[in-house]
DNA sequence: AATGAAGGTGTAATATATACACTAACAAAA
DNA sequence: TTTTGTTAGTGTATATATTACACCTTCATT
């Protein structure tokens, strides 16, 4: 079979930055490509997009089908399309961002023949095509939203100790922040639910437990409105 | 000529969402399409990607072409891929955003054929394709932009008044905004130069013009890097 | 029982944001 | 030339938000 078009067309494929926090340590998912151009290379995880598929659907399907992560949050981070950055031919790359919560999705390879590794967001192997370009995009986008939005959530478990959350933000930040201020903050906007569990096998004092309450986060999203200059 | 390829390729064009200021009212620009499909409706300005340039460099291009608007600030907004936004084929748009002074660059339609005008930005007509979604898309992302970043000035003459500058915050935030602390604010970035010149013309006292520091914005940007939880 | 390790808590100082009203300057009209 | 209309330009007091900072509690382990 083969596809005829009056004019040229680009390809066009989705990929995918899918950061996790592991240990401390944020960390973003690669895959190693099996293919020519960069076999052997690491890459982020991505592929073609189907004539029938929305852009995101895309990059869902083929992030799970590389690397067997589902069912995130998944946002667009912009395409990138410079000439010559697919040495067989134009190619324009959606990319997106995501984030997994490596407790609920515990890292590990695909489900097909490509082995996919996590590897230290600050730090990735030398990359394939122009995705350094784009992992360093996504890690900018990254953190400027974890200083807008409580985006942590989409990382920790579903219940976290309020130390969790402030190294959270502070691996992304790369700051420590002061914990008393930490949890004045991160109570006031009132979306934490204190829960009855504590944390178990700590050799200290056991933290209470908190979930995050994404009802009260969509209320406090939509009331803001009030801007300076 | 015919394009052939082993497997199916989306279209691909860019798009873009020009705002500009006048009369104190928000502005964007379209374009009256001459073909079909859409024949006669007016649409963003844009067009298809060329295999050796660059997603902005078509941006620019088209717009140029089809408006007659060049030089200006141009920013990805995003790509809108949704199966089914051109009744022909799959087309993938990627899109921009940009601003024009208007003191700079007089409101005028393009040097094709195609009739090009300003509309009002939340008022805009019918639009085509699902140009209607990527408007609003633009409109979210420039005054989010502009709660942050001195945008303004791409907008404004080079020369201004604070006048001038907090109508086109009001303008584009939609709310009003106290003088004296306006003038404040705006003041104590340190990136508006006084000039030695004044209005000419006005039935009542002259004010005071100012120029944009560019390279004091800049200091600025590089140098912030405090953010709390 | 002692130790180690993290949990949990409040206040004072500073910085930032907000609310608010009058005089000055100029052109145009009377 | 006086009056009128219109915008320019300015400061202070209050409220809110941010920051800096240290100790006792709790629990498991030794």
């Amino acid at each position: 079979m083969e596809y005829r078009y009056p004019y040229p067309h680009p390809a066009l494929t989705v990929d995918c930055a899918v950061f996790g926090l592991d240990e401390g340590r944020l960390k973003v998912l690669l895959v190693e490509r099996g293919e020519e151009p960069y076999k052997g290379a690491w890459a982020l995880p991505g592929g073609f997009v189907r004539l029938d598929e929305s852009l995101e659907a895309a990059a869902l399907r083929e992030l799970e089908e590389e690397t067997g992560v589902r069912e995130l949050y998944l946002e667009q981070l912009g395409a990138f399309g410079e000439p010559g950055r697919d040495p067989r031919e134009r190619v324009v790359t959606v990319a997106y961002f995501a984030i997994v919560n490596l407790f609920d999705h515990p890292a590990r390879g695909g489900s097909d023949a490509s082995a996919a590794a996590w590897f230290e967001a600050d730090a990735p192997p030398r990359l394939a095509f122009d995705h350094a370009d784009i992992l360093a995009a996504a890690l900018d986008r990254l953190r400027g939203k974890l200083r807008r939005e409580p985006l942590a959530f989409e990382f920790l478990p579903r219940a976290f100790t309020l130390t969790q959350l402030q190294r959270f933000y502070e691996t992304v930040l790369g700051a420590p922040l002061d914990k008393r201020n930490f949890r004045k903050k991160v109570l006031s906007y009132g979306i934490l639910e204190e829960l009855d569990e504590f944390e178990a096998g700590a050799a200290h004092r056991a933290a209470r437990l908190h979930r995050f309450d994404r009802d009260a986060w969509e209320r406090l999203r939509a009331s803001e409105g009030s801007y300076s200059v």
